[in-house]
DNA sequence: TTTGTGAGTAAGTGTTACTTACCATTTTGA
DNA sequence: TCAAAATGGTAAGTAACACTTACTCACAAA
């Protein structure tokens, strides 16, 4: 009998849960099924009665950090009006989001990108939909001419992306500690002012 | 007996030909042993003889890639005095080799990020090579004031190589067709004129 | 002539993701 | 009302996989 999706019982949260954890110290590779249900203290079989596979529940975990990550830059943006002052705040609340929270941010830039089936899951229609709203802000700021009319929304969008992606691949890595301020500010001052003398 | 690593006897080498060649047709996780060493027709053992691991010949074949990639690159960047130039070369040239070269993009971008190995192996000291030009260039930059004098160089970096990396994973992962041109000029458009109106 | 080593094979082994078949309790609709 | 279906969960597998072990054979020096 397979799981419909109409409930949530105890064994199902308990299943993400222990995963979670998992996440939290070791790889998604090195995360075996057993390891899972030992620690949800369930038995094996029962993660694929709520779960197609263990990326799908990868995918359902990610998806629920998604959300919370989604609407709270959402709100920020909602209080600023200038364009470039609300592109400014995602590149600095992405920063900090993935700073904040370096499992998923692990997850997202690193884990799930090798597989094909990501990109047909919920947790990247979270991605494509906060991708779109960027777009939106970018081609607004043409047309109220806060932005150079010459510059191309979709590649404006890619450069400040992979700026913030990049930023974070460092800290998530190595380890490495980021000053947020320090570089959402130096990203913000190229992709606006230029680099150019 | 394990392998000193002193000479390069034809199982090797055909080891690392079937593996390349699977590797164009899918994606690593999804290549067995068994199938490596039957394209190779050679037994499986064989490669654990001259690779510790299958993660191991992935890099390896990934190093000889990346290579030839960082030769080219440094060639053009040589024939060109001016900073800007330089950086637009690198843009170019980058998103060609990866346009060029999908299976190594894929790899690079998607694959292997995932296992910290990775950033031991010798395929990433060539990226850190590769990365190092750039900051050079930059520094030089703003020396001889091409670029503004108040720009952090590992920021503008990092934009840089963010754009490259973020305008090839539409092309890798959903297999669309990116016109470098027009993306190579976008980048350096906004990089070095800045968005702002 | 023996000793060591490089190249390669054959036959495992433990672990892993995933499956099947089952049970007990709750819900439902005829 | 009560049997059938669905839900929540278990126990015991299984095939496939990465990797290991123990072994040849060839041949080059000492």
């Amino acid at each position: 009998m397979k799981h419909k999706g109409k409930t949530n019982p105890p064994g199902r949260i308990k299943i993400m849960k222990a995963f979670s954890l998992l996440m939290a110290q070791k790889d998604f590779h090195s995360i075996t099924t057993a390891e899972i249900a030992g620690n949800a203290q369930v038995t094996e079989g029962l993660i694929y009665k709520y779960f197609k596979d263990k990326k799908d529940l990868l995918y359902q975990v990610l998806n629920k950090h998604f959300v919370e990550f989604q609407t709270k830059i959402e709100s920020r943006i909602a209080k600023e009006n200038n364009c470039i002052k609300q592109l400014e705040i995602i590149i600095f609340s992405s920063l900090e989001s993935y700073a904040d929270n370096r499992i998923f941010s692990r997850i997202l830039l690193l884990e799930v990108r090798n597989s094909l089936d990501f990109f047909d899951s919920g947790a990247y229609e979270m991605i494509r939909k906060y991708s779109r709203t960027i777009l939106e802000i970018i081609e607004k700021g043409i047309t109220k001419e806060e932005l150079k009319s010459d510059i191309d929304p979709f590649i404006l969008r890619k450069v400040i992306l992979g700026a913030i992606e990049h930023a974070c691949l460092g800290e998530i890595i190595f380890g490495k500690k980021l000053d947020i301020d320090k570089i959402s500010t130096g990203i913000a001052n190229i992709v606006f002012n230029g680099a150019k003398a």
